[in-house]
RNA sequence: GGGAGUUUAGCUCAGUUGGUUUAGAGCAUCUGCCUUACAAGCAGAGGGUCGGCGGUUCGACCCCGUCAACUCCCACCA
């Protein structure tokens, strides 16, 4: 079979994936084996694949991979959630398209329109996650606003209901005007902006002085204005407090009072109290008993409604219906005309902003639906103790802080929507506006009916008599049940699965959804199943572009991602995104990793190339031969001729060096394992990778391979063509999880395998002998220290040398004397007890080199070289002396401290010796 | 305003309770190679007084203090 000359990855990729779809690689179902389990956080079903998702997805596919190669049930299940704004937004905006205004259609018509919408674009990010090669249980799919799904958040709701968990109240929220819905805090995000500081003048009804002024920066508010505030102690004010002033334009009269809130430091001192647009008003007026008047819609639009008592002029009318910031300008432009703005000042604030829309949020009296956050975590205190005593252990262990701080200062979470699309609120009102929290309709005229002793009335098929709530539920108030609810932990509380799958093992999400999500998936899990959700929480950095900046779509700097997995194929865009990843920390996308990740494609494709064309080329030479073989290849072992240093004696070798580079790659081979199961355990994926990465790329291709390489159109011993194939099959295994596609590929290409990759079970793998593994070491330091010297020399890589060597240890040489002399192009190795004369001298630890070539020998290059060492180590072994030469040193420092300065001391004066006899030889 | 974190090579990052050869990797750079798997490659090399200052210690990239720069989270001084 001929192998393409590059690893070409689209088609390789797609047929994988199906095969493994094919054989339900990817199905779990309980059994007696442990699972290891996770549920993907949801993307909305608006989203389309990011490079957000890319990252998270990549990591959650290669822990569930590595988990299933382990023995483990592993489950991944996908899902969307149905996001009720954003979602919203675009069916509203997909309809306006259609010329349809959402204010035109029924609840029920705009319904049919969401869902239409949904099925026909809802999920499209599912798909992008196979290209991508997540391994995902498909028949386990999860919407949130499935049937099963919708019935278990009302579940949850009637039954904090009932525990007193959940009420209703008028409370001052959050209001987005533009989607105009009630906003939990955690949807505001707050930015810098920059506006102006008003200062206005409100006069006094008795008509004394000059007023009282005032700095605001929402003026527009004024009409809504019910007092004016300043601190108790100020002294400009003292005598002011209890008098009258008229509110500008409206003229209404408002007394100042005082109160300790106000600073005294800031703009005049004197605040303008508008308890229906401002949270600290509106806790101002409900101390001081004020009344409200709102001068705003929903929509942010003035409304004259609570201005009827006060005589409201033509001015003040026309106002009715402007927009808030338009109407900021008119009030200032009349407030200008009667004289009473004193000044404006540039001013550097903050606003909150809708986290779906952006649009500016306004405070809003209005009539929510809020979990008690206090008596639900006296419930359940173990919502914070879990984490903080790491129950559940958060990666990195830094947003521990963030988690517990949040916490503890919660508020109640507004759980109602001004929306449609979403579960309903199942509560229903009869006229008198008392309230009936139920399940379904009919258990809600049950309750109607014990209560009030009345039936519902019929009208035609209809019950009449209450009416359900408009609103929908947050849409966080589904999602906490994510973990449970897949599994259909709530509606079937205690079935096998839940019981079998649940708690999951790990969650992998962003840290800005630490409050929205995991907390509350916490709270809930302890709620409703006594046990915390998962067991560690892997969060993932955000991914900015290679200068820094936050990915958006604004700034055209968020890649194409099915674009390049089109370019580069899936298994290099999961290399590049995971090498640049550093564990909990911002992850600055490159495309050079992109690169990064083919070239290594290309290196393993190379690699199986090479091992193709040694199969045919077997010799017939057993394991047990090693001796035959010896004879046979030695292509290494110079004629036993008298040598230009005849003190020199040629060492006959013993040994095949394949011996050795079997030998030391497999335990070279198993040491990294283990480094590769310490990394993984301590969640340092990207630090795993770039590990396996070099043993592949380093150890295996360039010394492994190299080692074993035969000569030329020369036969390959079959029992290292065997030992050679089962590392390549055992690279793969362990790069799988990371890079499926390829592997499973090279898996298939290596040989006939009656098991795919995806699914073969890792075995247990024997300790590494570390004298292997220094040796190997050793004679990977020497081969390069060689060659470095042969470059500095100029000795053509086709030019050989005869290469002796000076040391006291000649069994270190033992078994490796082939591949030292193949590597650096030895045509003959001896040993010698003496300086050899007009040689390329090399020091290396406390061995000496003599490369004797035909080049004309540069010796002031070497001599500089030497001298450049010998400095180093002079400087070494004086700071070595100096610490043993200090008393204090030695009377303090444990004894096995000393004994290593000592060894060190020792071994730098006798490396100084070694280079000082190699200056000596050159001259 | 409060809290947390970061600062190590040109870039992105490791550096595990203070002592393991006066700091490691990948990428980038430079030099030499079309060597019979791979030029998307091979073989080498150079490059850092570990943000500044001070302290603890026999000994500090590591611990403490302080200053500086950057990042994130929380908090609506109108």
């Amino acid at each position: 079979m001929e192998l393409s000359k590059n690893y070409i990855p689209n088609e390789v990729e797609a047929n994988w994936y199906e095969h493994w779809l094919n054989k339900g690689y990817f199905n779990s179902l309980p059994d007696e084996r442990e699972a290891y389990t996770i549920v993907i956080p949801p993307p909305n079903v608006t989203g389309v694949l990011h490079m957000g998702h890319c990252l998270n997805s990549t990591i959650q596919d290669i822990l569930i991979r590595r988990a299933r190669m382990k023995g483990k049930n592993a489950c991944w299940v996908p899902g969307t959630d149905h996001a009720s704004i954003a979602t919203e937004a675009k069916v509203v905006a997909m309809l306006r398209e259609r010329g349809i205004a959402k204010s035109s259609l029924t609840r029920e018509e705009f319904m049919t329109y969401a869902w239409e919408w949904k099925e026909k674009y809802g999920g499209i990010i599912l798909q992008q996650l196979k290209k991508l090669g997540c391994s995902l249980d498909w028949n386990r799919t999860s919407f949130t606003m499935d049937a099963d799904y919708y019935k278990s958040v009302l579940k949850v709701f009637v039954d904090l209901h009932n525990k007193g968990l959940i009420y209703r109240g008028k409370r001052m929220v959050n209001w987005d005007p533009v989607s105009q819905t009630a906003l939990s805090d955690e949807e505001v995000i707050f930015k810098d902006i920059d506006s102006k500081l008003y200062f206005i003048t409100y006069k006094f009804v008795d008509g004394t002085g000059s007023g009282i002024t005032v700095a605001t920066t929402r003026p527009e508010t004024i009409l809504g204005d019910i007092a004016i505030c300043v601190n108790p102690t100020d002294e400009r004010y003292g005598s002011f407090i209890g008098k009258e002033v008229y509110v500008p334009i409206i003229n209404r009269k408002i007394p100042i009072i005082a109160d300790e809130y106000v600073t005294t430091d800031f703009g005049t001192g004197a605040l303008k109290i508008t308890p229906a647009h401002d949270k600290n008003d509106n806790m101002l007026g409900l101390r001081h008993q004020l009344k409200v008047i709102n001068t705003l819609d929903a929509a942010g639009k003035f409304t004259a409604e609570d201005l009827m008592d006060d005589n409201p002029s033509d001015l003040v009318l026309s106002y009715v219906g402007v927009d808030r910031f338009a109407l900021r300008k008119k009030i200032v432009e009349d407030i200008s005309r009667l004289g009473l703005v004193e000044k404006i000042e540039d001013y550097k604030g903050q606003v909150g902003t809708s986290e779906r829309t952006g649009a500016v949020i306004e405070h809003r009296l209005s009539l929510q639906w809020f979990i008690d956050m206090e008596k639900f975590l006296d419930k359940n205190p173990e919502a914070l103790s879990s984490v903080t005593d790491d129950t559940i252990q958060f990666h990195p262990a830094k947003a521990k802080n963030t988690y517990s701080h949040w916490l503890s200062n919660i508020k109640d979470w507004c759980i109602s929507r001004q929306l449609w699309w979403g579960q309903r609120i199942p509560a229903w009102y009869d006229a008198e506006g008392n309230v009936y929290v139920a399940e379904d309709e009919d258990e809600a005229y049950a309750k109607y009916y014990d209560i009030t002793g009345k039936m519902p009335f019929i009208s035609g098929t209809e019950k009449t008599g209450l009416s359900q709530d408009e609103d929908v539920l947050d849409t966080w108030f589904s999602s906490w049940l994510w973990p449970m609810e897949v599994f259909k932990g709530i509606s079937h509380p205690g079935n096998d699965e839940v019981n079998y799958y649940y708690p999951s093992t790990t969650l992998v999400t962003g840290q800005d959804i630490i409050f929205f999500w995991v907390a509350r998936m916490i709270m809930a899990g302890y709620e409703y199943a006594g046990q915390p959700p998962f067991k560690d929480v892997y969060f993932t950095g955000m991914v900015r572009d290679k200068l820094g900046r936050k990915m958006s779509k604004q700034l055209g700097n968020s890649p194409d991602l099915l674009g390049l997995i089109e370019q580069y194929g899936a298994d290099a865009v999961r290399f590049g995104i995971l090498v640049s990843s550093p564990a909990g920390n911002d992850l600055m996308f490159d495309e050079s990793a992109l690169e990064q990740g083919r070239n290594f494609n290309n290196k393993l494709w190379n690699a199986l190339k090479l091992v193709k064309m040694w199969e045919g080329r077997q010799s017939s030479i057993g394991i047990g031969e090693w001796s035959k073989i010896n004879q046979q290849s030695s292509t290494i072992n110079a004629p036993e001729k008298p040598n230009s240093a005849s003190k020199s004696s040629i060492h006959h070798l013993p040994l095949n060096s394949n011996q050795f580079a079997i030998e030391w790659f497999d335990n070279r081979l198993n040491q990294v394992k283990s480094e590769v199961d310490g990394l993984m355990k301590q969640f340092r994926l990207s630090e795993a990778l770039k590990t396996v990465y070099s043993l592949i790329w380093d150890d295996f291709c360039s010394w492994y391979l190299e080692w074993v390489k035969p000569g030329f159109e020369q036969p390959i011993e079959v029992a290292v063509y065997h030992k050679t194939v089962g590392y390549f099959e055992q690279l793969m295994q362990l790069l799988h999880p990371f890079m499926p596609f390829i592997t499973e590929e090279i898996h298939h290409l290596l040989k006939e395998q009656p098991i795919d990759l995806c699914i073969t079970q890792t075995k247990v793998y024997p300790q590494s002998k570390p004298e292997i593994l220094a040796q190997g070491e050793l004679l990977k330091q020497v081969i390069s220290s060689l060659r470095d010297a042969r470059n500095k020399n100029q000795v053509k890589p086709k030019d050989t040398i005869q290469l002796h060597i000076q040391t006291a240890n000649a069994a270190a040489y033992t078994g490796i004397e082939n591949i030292l002399g193949k590597q650096v192009n030895a045509v003959s190795i001896s040993f010698t007890s003496e300086p050899i004369a007009n040689t390329i001298v090399v020091a290396v630890e406390k061995d000496k080199f003599y490369l004797e070539s035909e080049r004309q020998l540069d010796s002031e290059a070497l001599k500089s070289d030497l001298l450049k060492d010998l400095q180093h180590q002079q400087g070494f072994l004086l700071s070595v002396q100096k610490k043993l030469s200090n008393e204090r040193f030695v009377q303090n420092a444990k004894p096995e401290v000393i004994e290593l300065e000592r060894k060190k001391q020792a071994d730098a004066a006798d490396r100084i010796k070694t280079i000082e006899e190699s200056l000596a030889a050159l001259n």
